[in-house]
DNA sequence: AGCACA
């Protein structure tokens, strides 16, 4: 034969090898198929797929050379061009005489897959979007984010290998679907392997990480001071010590917040003792006291940063506050003690609603809503979720927990009820998120709108 | 539509 230094790269008629060279494979192509395909012409004992940068070829090692040239000789006299899955298939001889390291261990995966998000937004991929993307193949336990060299990377931790695998396989080198994407934002291409983790360690439900197992996780305070609303020192306090009171202050208020509106929204999280509302730097605060440190907690780690109304209207902003007990000396429209049954007193602007004692009325089904890791996303279906706290965070799904407790909510009967509230307060709080789902088209609650 | 992996 011709020698083989000056042959060019791609050579019409090349060395037989019992390794073939397959190209033009659909994305669909497994192992298995590259066995069907060889297999009436001997056989195949080693293959390898998608390969190359389009992760579209693939190489048949037969046992033997004989083998190898019946697979070459038969298609090339035949009519049929080899097929997967009726994709036309295009072989010839590798320039290689035997696959080497089919299965390494980038092969045989464990439950946790490695994800590299490329793309110039691949950071602005939210790990929601993730969840989605990966949910489609099975229930995914954990997620972790995080940016190294390799750039914006996550581990997805699925039950077992073989939805890992599942999941690897279809997605490795797709891209993430545009409409889950924000719309701004450019292709963000999934590489994926296994990771050697078998069972990812999250501690807190963040903007980074999520353990979809536990709802009742505590939520990271970075999670909260992610989007740079809360910067770290009002006080210069790193972590500010825990009360049982908030200090609620409101941001871009378009619409009226009532102390009914503030004690509807806080006693999501358990009874709220205490209410006191006034005005500092041009705009509105509440002080909001509850029984103990724990609710208040849970009400500030849900409630940070999120609109009261939709529209990225009434945004709310959470301290601890320094008070412990508030000091209500009068219930009128603006402060108000819940725990002091018929407590109408003097009231100069009664609040419609003022009559009603304690204002436990029953918060959620779930003390925590997780709300905040609603994906914005329009979900199609959803991977059934672990716990009630998760299920109906995501879009679509009509919430469940607001309706009822609106109806038993003493301050708000329903005639003053506004209809964009019966929406369940709450249950969406996506990125932009919104604890009452709607705007307004006016103020939600009027005062002065007395039966 | 053109040769991987460690």
């Amino acid at each position: 034969m011709s020698s083989v230094s000056s042959q060019p790269q791609f050579r019409l008629t090349q060395p037989p090898s019992k390794v073939l060279h397959l190209r033009n494979l659909p994305w669909e192509c497994t192992e298995e198929e590259l066995v069907e395909l060889g297999k009436p012409f001997g056989k195949v004992v080693n293959t390898k797929c998608n390969v190359g940068p389009n992760r579209n070829q693939a190489f048949i090692e037969f046992a033997d050379l004989n083998q190898a040239i019946a697979m070459i000789s038969y298609y090339a006299s035949s009519s049929e061009p080899a097929q997967v899955r009726g994709k036309t298939v295009y072989l010839q001889y590798s320039n290689r005489q035997e696959i080497v390291n089919n299965k390494t261990t980038a092969d045989v995966g464990g439950n946790v897959l490695l994800v590299t998000i490329e793309g110039a937004d691949a950071r602005l991929v939210s790990i929601d979007v993730l969840h989605l993307v990966f949910s489609a193949f099975g229930f995914v336990h954990k997620i972790t984010t995080f940016e190294k060299t390799a750039g914006f990377q996550a581990l997805v931790q699925f039950s077992d290998a073989e939805t890992a695998s599942s999941a690897k396989n279809a997605l490795d080198g797709r891209n993430i679907p545009s409409y889950l994407l924000p719309e701004h934002l450019g292709p963000c291409t999934l590489r994926i392997t296994y990771s050697a983790h078998t069972d990812l360690s999250v501690k807190f439900q963040s903007h980074r990480s999520r353990d979809y197992t536990n709802a009742n996780l505590p939520v990271a305070p970075s999670a909260i001071d992610a989007n740079g609303m809360f910067s770290v020192g009002l006080d210069g306090k790193k972590l500010e010590p825990e009360s049982n009171v908030l200090l609620a202050s409101i941001e871009n208020m378009q619409y009226a917040v009532t102390l009914d509106v503030l004690h509807m929204v806080f006693s999501s999280f358990g009874p709220v003792q205490k209410i006191a509302m006034f005005d500092k730097n041009g705009g509105l605060q509440a002080l909001i006291q509850y029984p103990d440190v724990q609710t208040a907690v849970v009400a500030k780690e849900a409630l940070e940063g999120h609109c009261i109304y939709d529209g990225g209207f009434c945004k709310l902003h959470l301290s601890y506050s320094r008070h412990s007990d508030l000091s209500i000396k009068v219930n009128n429209d603006r402060s108000r003690d819940y725990t002091i049954p018929n407590t109408v007193m003097m009231n100069p602007q009664p609040s419609i609603l003022g009559q009603q004692p304690v204002a436990t009325h029953g918060p959620p089904a779930h003390p925590y809503p997780g709300a905040h890791f609603a994906p914005t996303t329009e979900h199609h279906q959803m991977m059934p979720q672990p716990s009630a706290g998760w299920a109906t965070g995501g879009g679509p799904p009509v919430p469940h927990s607001m309706p009822a407790q609106m109806n038993h909510n003493p301050y708000l009967p329903p005639g003053t009820m506004p209809p964009q509230m019966g929406h369940g307060i709450m249950m969406q709080m996506p990125s932009h998120g919104d604890l009452l789902p709607h705007a307004p088209a006016m103020p939600p609650y009027r005062p002065d709108h007395r039966q």
